[in-house]
DNA sequence: TGGGGTCCT
DNA sequence: AGGACCC
């Protein structure tokens, strides 16, 4: 739509094979759904217009502009599929009420869920206000800059913010008070609209009798945990209540790049070693654009099966040689064939070729992405930041210590990666975007929650990213007041002296791009005209941890996180105070020490696209501070307790916190639950971004 | 009923 | 390797 502008007042589907996997409102409005076969539109609507969707790679380079525009703003992003973003606002709800006038806080924009704006009630919670003020300014922003329309929530919670970005549609906002949580879990038709609860749970849920939220609400915990366990159980309850103690963690680059093609029937090796050499082929190219070294190859299959199920499919995996894995990253085209052979082997390990088959699909899928090192030896590059800069806050330094050895802990494994996509729909450019506008929720989670509903949820961890790294800010225009271009991100555990020390090409790698297959958008470019020099104090004061800076525009500039009050007023003020950025080393103190009172903030902005559904969400929440686990747990009781009660806690606790995820084979040794590096930091795309440079091997 | 993704077991 | 979830 936004490439063809003319096809907005116009009944549109987007058709993968046989079904209209979404539609623009007119469509809507005529009785269309989604996911609808294309026979049944057809029908109800023999005019509707049909583009074809089965190439996702438009919508998800549009997706990633969104994600990398919000993280911009502030880079605790959380994707999830291509059109929605959760987004913890907090930090910058706390920013602006310290420098606005307390008036400003009182004022929303936007709906408020089952409120009338005049409503007394709805000044008492300055926060969410202040989130609703930031989640207008988002969306006009996308909208500005990508032509995307979308709907957005602000809550205290990820869940929160989902839902209520959803009540007022086309390209709207709203915001939900803690004092309706009960009434909008309540209005949900049926289990299966607690986003969580999928097919299989709620039948098993169906089976216990319980077909309504209320339902759930009201089921003994007891019943409940014979049935699913006592961590699986406390969470649907949960749910059900409206609570969400999950933080939004950054989503960084994908985990995985896959391509499928499904059809009819394929039956011949011939047809299969064709198909899967096109599917390798665009593969590689994106593999190659996103420049990490894939080190496993995964094939997988969908067998025609007439009595039951389409559905279930068979994999096999194996690792991808270091010298093939080097000719994907190098964009040698040679690979190609070599990889061929090895998917080919993959599927005869599954399919018996002597006798007759039947498929529906295929797969192929590059994992264990691994990000690449520079072209010096580890051992020096990792023990140039072993030294730690004097200056530090003691709570930064906690964090940064923390930080450095799970880093470093993790360097042997495989790195995460870091960035992850975009892709909205555009609603008004030029040529040939199908997908809708960008919904998005914030939510906001004052203390206000952690008195209504759990007092401690505000307990957890941000181990992940900082709060406060930048996000690449798009264009040069942005960038050009003085001081901008000075300070790019380091991330919190590299001493600015000592990279400093490092020769200017090693530097340049350490901080180049994180978003790969974007790397060639609007957002990116400031890379290169960078130059390291220093890392900010004030950078440091808000993260938790890491925050390294991949992105080439979080070189150039300051976090925005940290936009003043005059980011109020107007999008050109506020460049202008992102530019002129102010840091303040002490907020660290300041925000820690709010963080154990009380109060757990969460803002989560969730987008929807206008015909689609995307949404972004923000959520944030402080937590104590660094070690594995709730600040409120005394680790030596942890470590009386019985090994599966730990293991119970900890596959728990692990789903609450934003932890960097670095997956790795060191998490093998052994070691003690609580010092399970297993999960470092993979997610956040900062940190990904460094760890690229380290080599598996190295651990 | 598509073409992606994520995480957990 | 499969299964659950999400869009």
């Amino acid at each position: 739509m936004i490439r063809n502008p003319a096809l907005r007042n116009v009944p549109l589907g987007i058709q993968q094979k046989y079904i209209i996997v979404t539609c623009n409102y007119v469509a809507r409005d005529l009785g269309l759904t989604k996911l609808m076969l294309v026979t049944d539109a057809k029908e109800k609507c023999p005019q509707l217009v049909l583009v074809k969707g089965e190439d996702l790679t438009h919508y998800r380079e549009t997706s990633y502009k969104v994600t990398e525009l919000l993280m911009s703003f502030c880079p605790l992003v959380e994707r999830l599929g291509f059109d929605e973003n959760f987004m913890d606002i907090t930090e910058m709800v706390e920013r602006r009420m310290e420098q606005t006038p307390e008036s400003a806080h009182y004022s929303y924009k936007g709906h408020v869920y089952n409120h009338d704006t005049s409503d007394a009630k709805v000044m008492d919670h300055p926060r969410l206000a202040v989130g609703s003020h930031i989640a207008a300014e988002l969306r006009a922003d996308i909208h500005s800059k990508l032509g995307l329309t979308g709907c957005a929530g602000v809550a205290t919670s990820k869940l929160l913010a989902k839902l209520v970005s959803g009540t007022f549609k086309p390209n709207q906002q709203t915001t939900l008070l803690p004092e309706s949580v009960k009434d909008i879990m309540g209005s949900l038709s049926g289990l299966r609209k607690v986003p969580g609860v999928g097919h299989q749970t709620a039948k098993r849920l169906q089976a216990l009798g319980l077909v309504s939220v209320q339902d759930l609400q009201l089921f003994p915990l007891a019943d409940l945990v014979r049935e699913f366990g006592a961590s699986t159980a406390q969470r649907l309850q949960n749910l059900a209540l409206g609570i969400d103690d999950t933080a939004v963690t950054p989503t960084g680059a994908p985990q995985s790049l896959s391509d499928e093609d499904s059809f009819k029937k394929m039956s011949s090796t011939n047809e299969v070693r064709q198909k899967v050499e096109d599917l390798l082929s665009s593969l590689l190219d994106r593999m190659h654009k996103d420049g990490r070294q894939p080190l496993t190859l995964r094939l997988t299959i969908r067998r025609y099966s007439a009595t039951n199920k389409w559905f279930s499919r068979e994999s096999r995996q194996c690792p991808i040689p270091n010298h093939i894995g080097q000719k994907i990253t190098s964009g040698n085209s040679d690979a190609l064939a070599q990889l061929v052979t090895m998917a080919m082997k993959l599927f005869h390990k599954m399919v018996d070729t002597s006798t007759a088959f039947h498929l529906t699909l295929l797969n192929m899928c590059f994992s264990n992405l691994q990000a690449r090192c520079a072209a010096v030896s580890k051992g020096s590059i990792a023990s140039f930041f072993t030294h730690r800069s004097p200056e530090k806050t003691q709570a930064s330094s906690r964090c940064q210590d923390d930080l450095s050895q799970s880093v470093l802990g993790n360097l042997t494994g495989q790195a995460g990666s870091d960035v992850e996509g975009k892709t909205e729909e555009l609603t008004g450019q030029d040529a040939s975007h199908w997908i809708p506008d960008i919904p998005t929720s914030l939510k906001i989670k004052p203390y206000t929650q952690s008195t209504l509903h759990s007092p401690e949820a505000s307990q957890q961890q941000q181990m992940v990213g900082e709060c406060c790294i930048g996000g690449r800010t798009v264009d040069d225009k942005r960038t050009n007041s003085p001081g901008m271009t000075d300070f790019p991100r380091l991330p919190p555990n590299i001493d600015p002296e000592v990279f400093r020390l490092l020769p200017e090409d090693i530097q340049k790698e350490l901080l180049s791009p994180a978003y790969p297959e974007t790397a060639h958008g609007p957002l990116s470019h400031s890379t290169q005209s960078v130059r390291p020099t220093a890392s900010d104090p004030a950078d440091r004061a808000h993260s938790s941890h890491h925050n390294f800076s991949e992105q080439p525009a979080s070189l150039s500039q300051p976090a925005p996180c940290k936009l003043n009050d005059s980011f109020h007023s107007t999008p050109i003020d506020r460049k202008e105070t992102v530019k002129g950025f102010d840091r303040q080393p002490n907020t660290l103190t300041t925000n820690n020490q709010q963080e154990h009172s009380i109060t757990s903030l969460q803002y989560s902005l969730t987008d929807l696209l206008e015909e689609g559904n995307s949404s972004t969400g923000l959520v944030s929440q402080r937590h104590s501070a660094d070690c594995g686990f709730p600040g409120n747990v005394d680790p030596k009781v942890f470590s009386e307790l019985p090994p599966e009660v730990q293991r119970e806690l900890l596959s728990e606790w692990r789903q609450q916190r934003p932890v960097l995820k670095i997956s790795s084979s060191s998490k093998k040794q052994g070691k003690s639950p609580l010092a399970r590096e297993g999960k470092a930091p993979a997610k956040s795309s900062q940190a990904n971004n460094l760890l690229k440079y380290f080599k598996p091997s190295s651990g």
